[in-house]
RNA sequence: GGGCGUUUAGCUCAGUUGGCUAGAGCAUCUCCCUUACAAGGAGAGGGUCGGGGGUUCAAGUCCCUCAACGCCCA
């Protein structure tokens, strides 16, 4: 075969597919099939604020494999590519990289430079920009970043269609976003509210419950001295992590059965250095076992602060500002003098005013022992770097069941809708659907994302009518509030009395990324290709990130389109360091993809990927991806031999079938392959249908190739039976591996095949056995074979001998079954162990199960 | 504290409704230049299947219990 390179190698094919499979469109989604001849992948947005690493490798391997194997299996694959350009980590990336800061009150700059394009000095401080400026600063280093995203994807052989890409900063991204906002209020589904909320200070924004995270931190329990409004003299021992916060203390409670206090419900305490009044209220969440049992409430120290608050009706008396920092003016209700005493924490940050505060206690002696180191869990924004505050604000929420039983017992049956890889991932949904406990909060006071698509009316001083916000009329989105206008208004009258004012906030990143759905298939301009594609086939993702990403998908598509989004869901593990441990830049053992790629090649990595079962946390591990790299080498090689032994000829013209019992016998095997592999890649399960192939491919190269090396090559009819076979079993391996190593099959199939591997149909049962009858039986026949072939060669193996050395003399013991089958098939068995004479002993079948033994005498060496 | 998962060879993992002597790859050791492949091939050694208890003719597999590790939630 001319086409056969003299010394095959998998280097470089990967430049070279990349390119022809762009140039022949071979991944197109074909925007004309019928929906039930549609596949179509919800694919995971990467954000785009830095490098890809092993994690993305590993996970989007495993979509690619699905992909391609519906592709062969002749569906119209639609696999977009989406980036996450938007949020949080952009803009961080932005202030890092160029060395500025946004500053919404700052005019637009035309033609702004910024200071620095990349790796700022340390001490550089931040230049304050507009954010019209920012956010093109957004543009401009999210473009860069997406350019080598999508080389790195290419080269990992993702067959994704780029002409479907989208990102979530796009004029259409906003548009979608904004409109499905607008269809939530105007359904009632999104609502404002003013209520204490999570913020960070850092970042000077709200945080969603999705967001947080606990981490241990030290602290101490203080044992703070109340004392009884009725009787001064009698004192109340409060344990408290916070004594900072005895300012904005509003009561005490204990548990309802707390022997210890029940004389004080419906009482009042007074509080520490302060000496405000509070009442003291019985409710289940006191922990009596939890310091002395009985816990001062502030507002705010913490969420279950916030549920005694809300349900004991408690006063509100913030002290922390939303810079974090202790508020000017003290609450009012305090007395002269302990406003005064107040006003030395005024401006301090929350740690400072700690210190302050008990130095205070120990001046008044209120402190009744030195604090108790302890470490607790602490709550924080997942990408913040202080502890969350608690800050009253408004802000737009979305219903999401955490407040009502009825949507929340609805969305846990769309859980039911859904078909979860592997299963047990639904408890993860459940378990964060019944564990909310608030709706969806989805306004963020930050820069970079989409607007809340809002104006409000102001009164006649001024002040914002938050009820009946001002809609954007239809054509007008997307907008940014900041700059446009609500109808019926002039520039003129923005914050001016009886004017308007634009909502100065954008959503959640996670408001715009629950869309993907309706991203990808152009829900808000294109609803002849949304029908098509919605719901979708599959949603894979991440299973940490089901509460966030794939619960608030759910929200959005229950609402709008009364359905859940997808009919599967398929999740992928972790990747852990050889240690177990979670693969982090912090740690510094973060491998960078294209290093390996050069290294092992992407089918190799690949392969790594594929081996991981479907969610199962996995070990980065190069050894496997070594394997992966032998794999594509001995495919080549493999199908070298195939189409080089003989006369090619005889093979194709002559309409030649399997006929010999050992080439038929192979071809059954496989046809079980075959099956195997089909039904788990239709489960979703890639690992198990290429466990099942490699385990064939290998016994194809080691038992069955050298069986019938010798009679291939020949110019018998025999001949044309093993060459039929072996093109046979060559071009249906090539196709089974396609998914997993779409560059080594498809080198090799250009070897002897016109058009694209992944194109090709995928293998079946019927065609793996056309022209010949055989049953399993043959199998195990062909097994008893290889049996033989194996003592001979572990003879001579321990003998020190080439494997090519000659057999003097070969005893078989069978049963007369074995023993006639074995006569009937000798030839290949003579050829591949180099046999000279046979002899066949029939054993008593009566006596013990079928043994089969080989007694195998070499022939002395010739020199 | 609740939920979920994991625990099988030195390492990474298969082992499907209970059923042949518990498998594979890597690593280790031995041997072999053999015309597809020495970036290869042929073999070998290595496991009381996390501990304990139970069901059964039969348990890695089912039940109970304990432990360790991981993730999610409180």
């Amino acid at each position: 075969m001319s086409r056969v390179p003299e010394k095959p190698t998998i280097d470089g094919v990967e430049a070279r597919f990349v390119k022809q499979w762009e140039q022949d469109g071979i991944y197109r989604f074909d925007r004309t099939a019928k929906r039930e001849n549609i596949f179509s992948i919800d694919t995971p947005p990467p954000t785009v604020s830095g490098s890809l690493h092993m994690g993305h490798v590993f996970s989007y391997t495993h979509t690619d494999t699905l992909a391609r194997f519906w592709r062969m299996r002749g569906k119209s694959v639609f696999y977009p590519m989406g980036w996450d350009d938007n949020g949080l980590p952009t803009e961080r990336r932005v202030q890092n990289f160029y060395g500025v800061s946004c500053d919404p009150s700052l005019k637009y700059v035309a033609g702004f430079e910024p200071p620095f394009r990349g790796d700022p000095p340390k001490d550089a401080k931040p230049v304050p920009v507009s954010r019209p400026n920012f956010i093109e600063l957004c543009d401009e280093l999210t473009a860069q970043d997406e350019k080598v995203f999508e080389d790195l994807f290419r080269r990992l052989g993702l067959s994704v269609d780029w002409s479907l890409l989208y990102t979530t900063i796009s004029e259409h991204a906003r548009r979608t976003a904004q409109s499905a906002f607008l269809r939530n209020l105007e359904r009632g589904e999104a609502y404002t509210q003013e209520a204490p909320t999570l913020w960070d200070v850092d970042f000077g924004t709200a945080v969603a419950q999705a967001e947080l995270e606990d981490r241990e931190r030290p602290g101490a329990f203080h044992k703070l001295k109340f004392r009884e409004a009725d009787d001064e003299s009698k004192s109340i021992i409060v344990e408290s992590t916070r004594p900072e916060l005895i300012a904005a203390c509003v009561g005490l409670v204990a548990h309802p059965d707390d022997a210890r206090y029940q004389h004080l419900f419906g009482k009042n305490a007074l509080t520490p250095i302060f000496g405000v009044e509070v009442p003291v209220h019985p409710h289940p969440l006191a922990q009596p076992d939890k310091g002395s049992g009985i816990a001062m409430v502030c507002t705010f120290g913490d969420l279950t602060d916030v549920i005694w608050w809300r349900e004991l009706n408690l006063a509100t008396r913030p002290t922390i500002g939303r810079d974090g920092r202790f508020v000017a003016q003290a609450p009012e209700i305090m007395s002269a003098q302990a406003q005064a005493k107040y006003a030395r924490l005024a401006g301090k940050s929350a740690k400072q005013a700690q210190t302050l505060t008990v130095e205070m206690l120990r001046e008044t002696g209120e402190l009744t022992e030195e604090p108790r180191a302890i470490t607790h869990p602490v709550k924080f924004y997942e990408k913040g770097d202080r502890p969350l505050e608690i800050v009253t604000s408004r802000q737009w929420y979305i219903r999401n069941g955490g407040r009502d039983e009825k949507l929340r017992e609805k969305l846990l049956s769309r859980g039911d809708e859904l078909t979860w890889h592997p299963d047990f991932m639904q408890h993860r949904y459940a378990n964060w659907v019944g564990g909310l406990n608030g709706d969806w909060l989805v306004s963020r006071q930050r820069y970079f994302g989409v607007p809340i698509p809002l104006w409000y009316r102001l009164d006649k001083n001024g002040e914002i009518i938050y009820e009946h916000p001002l809609v954007p009329v239809v054509g007008q989105l997307p907008v940014d509030p900041s700059t446009d206008m609500p109808q019926g208004f002039t520039a003129d009258q923005r914050g001016a009395p009886n004017g308007f004012a634009g909502d100065p906030d954008i959503m959640d990143t996670w408001a715009t990324s629950s869309l993907t759905p309706q991203l990808a298939g152009h829900w808000v301009d294109d609803s002849d290709l949304f029908e098509r594609i919605f719901p979708m086939d599959v949603r894979p993702q991440g299973h940490d990130i089901i509460r966030t990403w794939l619960f608030s998908t759910m929200v959005r598509s229950n609402f709008e389109h009364d359905v859940a989004p997808w009919k599967n869901a398929s999740l992928s593990g972790w990747i852990l360091d050889p240690d177990r441990k979670k693969m982090s830049k912090s740690k510094g053992n973060v491998v960078t993809p294209s290093d390996l790629f050069d290294q092992y090649g992407s089918d190799a990595v690949r392969y790594w990927a594929a081996c991981a079962r479907p969610g199962v946390d996995t070990a980065f591990s190069e050894d496997q991806m070594k394997v992966g790299r032998k794999l594509a080498t001995k495919l080549l090689n493999l199908t070298k031999f195939v189409l080089g032994a003989g006369s090619n000829e005889t093979t194709t013209s002559t309409g030649a079938q399997p006929k010999d019992l050992v080439d038929q016998a192979m071809l059954v095997r496989l046809a079980e392959v075959v099956d195997e592999a089909t039904t788990a890649l239709e489960q979703f399960d890639y690992a198990r249908a290429l466990e099942r192939t490699e385990a064939f491919f290998w016994w194809f190269c080691d038992d069955y190739v050298e069986l019938v090396k010798t009679r291939a090559y020949g110019e018998t009819q025999d001949s044309s039976s093993a060459r039929v076979s072996l093109h046979r079993a060559l071009g249906i391996v090539q196709r089974l591996l396609a998914p997993m190593l779409p560059f080594a099959t498809e080198e090799v199939w250009s070897w002897w095949q016109s058009g694209s591997i992944h194109r090709a149909n995928w293998p079946t049962i019927a065609e793996t056995l056309a022209g010949f009858n055989a049953s399993h039986d043959a199998v195990d026949d062909l097994d008893a074979i290889c049996l033989v072939l194996g003592a001979v060669r572990r003879t001579k193996t321990e003998a020190k001998v080439s494997q090519r050395a000659e057999v003097a003399k070969l005893v078989i013991t069978a049963d007369a079954k074995t023993v006639t089958m074995l006569q009937a098939n000798l030839l290949d068995l003579r050829n591949a162990g180099s046999l000279q004479e046979i002899e066949f002993v029939v054993s008593d079948s009566n006596s013990e199960p079928t043994n089969l033994s080989a007694q195998v005498t070499l022939a002395a060496p010739l020199n």
